[in-house]
DNA sequence: GTGGTCTAGACCACA
DNA sequence: GTGGTCTAGACCACT
């Protein structure tokens, strides 16, 4: 009837959180965060607490902390956090097919409903987004290693922007959380996807911008399934 | 860029989950609560903390504790809760409409998908559910104030069946959520709703049974748009 | 010319001195430490300090830490204490050897000197450590696996008693220091020495009572070579 | 039970290393010690603690800082060092008397030792500490205000010399310890014992160099006790 | 009345 | 001006 009841320590939740910002590329590798004395303010926790989370995370191989005038919380390159792939690595195939099956309701609807609503200030972020991600594409042969996170970021605002469009916090809400803790960060995924998807993302922004919700729909849908394909083909050979 | 976290104190995320478990029908009004022994244990706490949540939501006005050797925790009738009508006064009409959004979105996708893939068994519970509601109906003219309460664990159990049909925690999940703290636990919105939404559940129901997807989900889209103005004309009038 | 500093953190610190502690004996298996507060009193430190240092003993098998009321830091048995043994397996037998050579040059001269300057009062300890030995010694084929462990204690304070008697500070701490980082406190040297030992021990104590300082100083440094060959065909066979 | 424990910071660990190694003669008046940021290396620490210890010892009289290419951190005169004489102003004559005791175990232990196992190398150590001690003394009527420096560092060599020859680690620590902190450094010492002390130490390196343990450990300890009896008559006249 | 967690603020060490 | 460490004090949760 009652499941036991998960304690929150606060210094998890930090970490948690801060991890999340990692992931959905919000600091890119190479980034710093903001010292630590600005972060716990935002955090709204002591000092003590925020630099547990932050020596776990330096642990799990996301942070790179440095010490002097000129240190600070350095994201390190994915290649250097663990558990991530492993994530995935035992995973059931049932699992991840439910997974994305329940990313294309989000996105179905946020696609659709964006078509509706978007603003001209809406559209210029998806805009921005896309042009960074084609711009991206067209280095991806070069051995610059920044070139996958910064794809997977803009990636991320792609999706994000579009989910904001709804003006619909829930849908929002979901989104977010789906890709903070369930979005595969493996970069192979990328490399795999990519001339199909920077397609895929341009339809559907035409899709958007021009109003047409059926559309937006569908490309989202058939968007989503490739990318479905793509993990699954990669994570269960 | 980060919010701050919040912090939940052990008791009070036991009186959450008591209070939901208690919104959304699982005990009714009269019945007991499991002993406290028995409480502290499923939800993984001492009796100290047990106790204050308990001590909360007889204040709240959701239990009533009754000691002596058939003493036990009992649920109080909806109509002496406090706060949950409240919740919904000064709410926002757009606030409201992006919830109902947002449940169309997860309950149009359960209904689709609960068509394609539920097993007899689920149609079992479902049509359970379903007589359940049809018989309370008949009571509505009496003044037995158990069929309110009743009705609604019932459409609680029906919706959620549905859900359950999808084999997709995900969504299963996420309506869960939706419901404990969200749904709106006023008596008399089912006054108003009764006749129409029965039908309406019939209809999904065949629906479901007869492994129509697209009726599924139009049905179940139409269903909550009811209960939407119905709740609207409620509070917003 | 010069070598490295060695920053001293202040749990460490601490750690070390109550390791130190568990280890000479004054605190026996099913013991309890005084509470935290009073501990973090006495140390000089404050709450975070000690328990961070709390948090390590209990890793290294020292202590197990208990909540409640009835709780608190209680010392485990020594075959929970990791490292202890370790600590001599790989060591080189010139190692071994210097380190009980060094033992005798300070016991030898504690010997010397109680014999000349021992009060009533020195005589009355030392016995009293003397007739716990012998008491001690009865019960070693029992299976009461405290035995070992109030030996070892009773040991540590009959050689601490003799050095306390010269009234020189710096040899009681270079014996207190040697015992508490260098003392093997593996059971089962006791079991190989246990007769002869505590008839050397009664042998010192009767030199030493008699004020016969040749030949207290001759008992102890035979009393030394003993445990040494012990260790020795014990940690090197 | 337990007593407060000691926190030192960096530049005073850093501080007392360097006043120890110009006590005992490592550095002798006028040498310079290695360039900061050698120094600071060797220790391991940072030039900020460096340079705080360095500021102290300025104001303690021990370094003189000079600026400029030819700048360096010389070595003071000990007529200019401040707070070593006043370390045994107060002293109670038991402490004294205490100290003395344990170097005497210590060292008549060393000369024993040194005797069974010193090496070629080791006599070629202690006769050339000897032999400069002995030009020294010739020199001790002129007003070069060298020859007392010099003299007390290759009297510590010698004594080092002896412990470093017997291959025990702990005899050689527990030594340069005594002297390190406890070594009494004023110059009127050395004046009164001069001649004997020369005398004393040529026949411990003689009963050395014969492998006599007993004569040599007789020696070291008739040398110790004049020391002791010189440094009485001076300290507590 | 114990251990467990968190906070606000201070000072240190580093670059 | 950054991260690293420590303190004093508060409140929570357990038994």
């Amino acid at each position: 009837m009652f499941n036991p009841i998960q304690l929150s320590l606060a210094h998890e939740i930090v970490e948690e959180n801060i991890r999340a910002a990692i992931r959905l590329g919000r600091f890119l590798p190479g980034d710093k965060l903001p010292p630590e004395r600005t972060l716990a303010d935002q955090l709204g926790v002591s000092r003590t607490v925020l630099r547990q989370a932050i020596k776990n995370l330096e642990n799990a191989g996301y942070l790179n902390v440095k010490r002097g005038a000129k240190g600070g919380l350095v994201v390190n390159l994915q290649s250097d956090w663990k558990g991530d792939a492993d994530d995935y690595k035992g995973k059931r195939l049932d699992d991840l097919n439910a997974q994305y099956e329940f990313r294309t309701v989000i996105e179905a609807a946020t696609a659709r409903l964006a078509a509706q609503r978007r603003t001209k200030n809406d559209l210029a972020v998806m805009r921005s987004a896309l042009e960074r991600m084609e711009s991206l594409m067209e280095k991806r042969q070069t051995d610059d290693n920044m070139v996958v996170p910064k794809f997977m970021a803009a990636d991320r605002e792609f999706h994000f922007s579009i989910a904001e469009a709804t003006r619909n916090p829930g849908l929002n809400d979901a989104l977010e959380n789906y890709w903070a803790t369930r979005f595969i960060v493996i970069g192979q995924v990328f490399r795999r996807v990519e001339d199909q998807a920077n397609d895929e993302h341009r339809d559907l922004f035409e899709a958007i911008e021009a109003g047409n919700a059926d559309l937006a729909e569908r490309t989202m849908i058939h968007h989503i399934e490739l990318s479905r394909e793509n993990a699954i083909s990669l994570l269960h050979r």
